[in-house]
DNA sequence: AGGACGATATTGTGGGACAATCAAGTAGGG
DNA sequence: CCCTACTTGATTGTCCCACAATATCGTCCT
């Protein structure tokens, strides 16, 4: 019936071996890109039935999956009242730039302790030139996205792969909240501060300085993380 | 049948209410606890059918439940196959540590930043008597266990959900490869340097000192960390 | 109007069935 | 005798159904 579509390159499991993308992923791909591009709102119940419906799958399938994106933190699951979409206050997002610090800002430490590793200059310099194009786009939230794929790239090329799974669900955290005001308040001239700001991490990074890579990162996030938290309660939960 | 026996206070899921501690969390913390005790032992494949019938339990429950402990990283489920005990690598358990690093200095940071508020003096100097008392204790695994809680304590003070669950992630996988050789080489030479690093630890946190609090947690994981990257291979995969 | 009761909706759990896939053992060819 | 291909068995992936447990909400009685 339904065609094994083998796309969804997301960021499933990473104690997860990759054989057959098959079932279970297509419902957590499809209920994450949907937390993601707002289609499911924050506080927003999902109903065994209605997804099993509309995602053409069984409840086995979508129960393991909704158990999955619980343990990822994108929903909350409550017990004999089901799944809802986890509504972010003020303190979740606080906490969850203070963790991108310490991790990204680790990441951006072993990122430039291995930029002269076979591959990772090329890589860095193509993520870094993806960024830079971005920072005059059309849509603020290409910008953002695209500003996403460079804070991960760098954590790539860290080289510790459960170090980029915590990263990668923290960053969809933020990315939504992000993402929400991003349609209404679209300030250029934030994109110009966050930009330049790239352009230090990666010169510290291309010159192999971990210390200024390092500190670097995590300046930038804390200023990022401060714009955020500026925003009106409307934005949060 | 199966009476609902409501201890269990592990760490279950964090993004989960508590109202009745009931069926897949218990095959949840009989798993989690059998690896930890070393009942399961790293590679072992865990067959449903066997623990569907030892558990007595329902496959659905027995799968969800696998699936979580899977997200925790704590075993390992590839398509087709199963799943199975996750084996720790040198790389692993150096990643580990290297992220306990990271997450515990800034645990320690806030510790020390909340150590004036109420109850928390009180809570962290209770904890930081059990570990002394354990330092003297028979068992090397008594010590380890209560240098577990010790740093969970710490953890806590710190007032973060998410940061405090990833801590406990991380935990239960260093643990299992210090209690693999807790009982052969028991060198308590090891336990009363640790001890000493604890009392400084725990005077900076007293004096709220954040500053030093992170930076002494932070060299005295890479302490422990370095401890356990010495032993010989047969003690990971 | 306020509270107790009951109907409805939804989830938690167990069990069964079948296809898909993997692992191993066996038979056939060189 | 060794290597390859096929058959067989074991195990998992997925879906379906049924029933119990619980929450939510509307109704009725006082």
């Amino acid at each position: 019936m339904t065609e094994t579509d083998r796309s969804a390159p997301g960021g499933a499991g990473l104690t997860r071996a990759q054989g057959a993308p098959t079932a279970v992923e297509r419902v957590v791909a499809a209920i994450r890109d949907g937390v993601r591009a707002g289609r499911f709102v924050p506080g927003q119940r999902l109903v065994e039935a209605d997804l099993i419906r509309d995602l053409g799958v069984g409840r086995n399938s979508l129960r393991e999956a909704l158990s999955r994106l619980s343990s990822d933190g994108l929903i909350v699951v409550e017990p004999h009242r089901g799944a809802s979409v986890r509504r972010l206050g003020r303190r979740d997002v606080a906490e969850f730039y203070e963790l991108r610090e310490v991790l990204e800002g680790l990441g951006a430490r072993l990122a430039a302790e291995n930029i002269e590793l076979p591959g990772n200059r090329e890589r860095f310099t193509s993520a870094l030139e993806a960024v830079r194009d971005a920072t005059g786009a059309a849509q603020m939230a290409d910008y953002i996205d695209e500003n996403t794929r460079f804070h991960r790239a760098i954590v790539e090329l860290a080289g510790r792969a459960r170090l980029l799974e915590l990263v990668d669900q923290l960053q969809i955290q933020t990315f939504r909240v992000q993402f929400r005001n991003a349609l209404a308040r679209d300030r250029t001239g934030m994109r110009e501060y966050s930009a330049a700001e790239h352009e230090d991490l990666a010169e510290a990074i291309l010159a192999g300085d971990a210390e200024r890579a390092e500190r670097t990162m995590r300046q930038h996030l804390r200023h990022t993380g401060g714009g955020v938290m500026q925003l009106p309660d409307t934005d949060f939960a």
